[in-house]
DNA sequence: TTTGTTATGATAATTATTATCATTATCAAA
DNA sequence: TTTGATAATGATAATAATTATCATAACAAA
């Protein structure tokens, strides 16, 4: 958190731009919720704590801690883009539930090595990547059993 | 062609529908042009030709596409939804240029295995997935040699 | 303080997509 | 073939997420 203010304070201070109350709760705000959170969630969070913060405010303030690498923008296919944490948080991919919508973590450094190796391939200098893999949870898997086959992925 | 139009009939069979004019001559024109259109840029290639066809029915028509399996929905950032063939297409991955928004298509089928071991692991049964890779390709990266730094991506 | 911005909140505007609805087209059965 | 039930269409209104506008307030430096 501490480490967090700092990151903004100082990108605010190299754009000339100003450290606002808004601003500064809205990221504690940010922080202290799982990462993944659409504007709107985040408004109705900052909202009950401080119903003056406009929605606006809020999605300035997003753009803002992307830009600055505190968060980062994603889409999952459900409309709306949502924020992941984005500092000493280090790459992940994800696993999400088409059933029940669980987003799991993973890493894997030999999936990251072959990218890159990808990317030299064809000249090509990655700056950030996203493997999302779709399907069904340990638990929605089970709930299914009966009539869910078990890799109904495409062969590749 | 012959074979995709011969799904799409099928598809309407079984669930009752209708082939209408306007259902074969999107789809023609869906094949004609190059994979990640948008349903705007289809519709203005399909009015070229007919313009008696409305955005609504391109819609209804992507939807029905993509139910069939002759394309697929997917989204990379720019805002809006576009589709990809999905017929005798192996799986592939992206390249994606945020500077030209080009779009190299790749496979790697060692990075696939890789993700069915995570999926086993975690018991998770994959539908799809899909792997976006953002930055510079070839030639922009030639045209802002003297300040883009060639790896800015994060360590995994 | 004053002064020159930048940021805010409220809300209008925009953009992509979906819903509505009167009219038309399709298709299976007579 | 006609017919009749109903699915599909085109035009457009509605929706939802996001962005722009603008008058007012807050900040930061002199």
């Amino acid at each position: 958190m501490k480490k967090e203010k700092d990151i903004l304070q100082h990108y605010i201070a190299h754009k000339r731009l100003r450290l606002t109350r808004q601003r500064q709760f809205i990221l504690e705000t940010f922080l202290s919720m799982e990462s993944h959170v659409s504007a709107e969630e985040l408004y109705k969070e900052v909202s009950k704590r401080d119903p003056s913060i406009g929605l606006a405010t809020v999605y300035r303030t997003l753009h803002l801690l992307s830009k600055s690498g505190l968060a980062q923008e994603r889409q999952f296919g459900d409309g709306q883009t949502r924020y992941e944490h984005d500092f000493n948080h280090s790459h992940h991919d994800h696993l999400i539930c088409t059933e029940c919508g669980d987003i799991t973590e993973f890493e894997h450094p030999m999936i990251e090595r072959l990218q890159e190796e990808i990317a030299d391939r064809n000249k090509f200098s990655i700056y950030t990547h996203r493997l999302d893999i779709y399907g069904l949870c340990k638990r929605c898997n089970k709930k299914g059993e009966t009539f869910m086959p078990t890799n109904r992925h495409k062969g590749g």
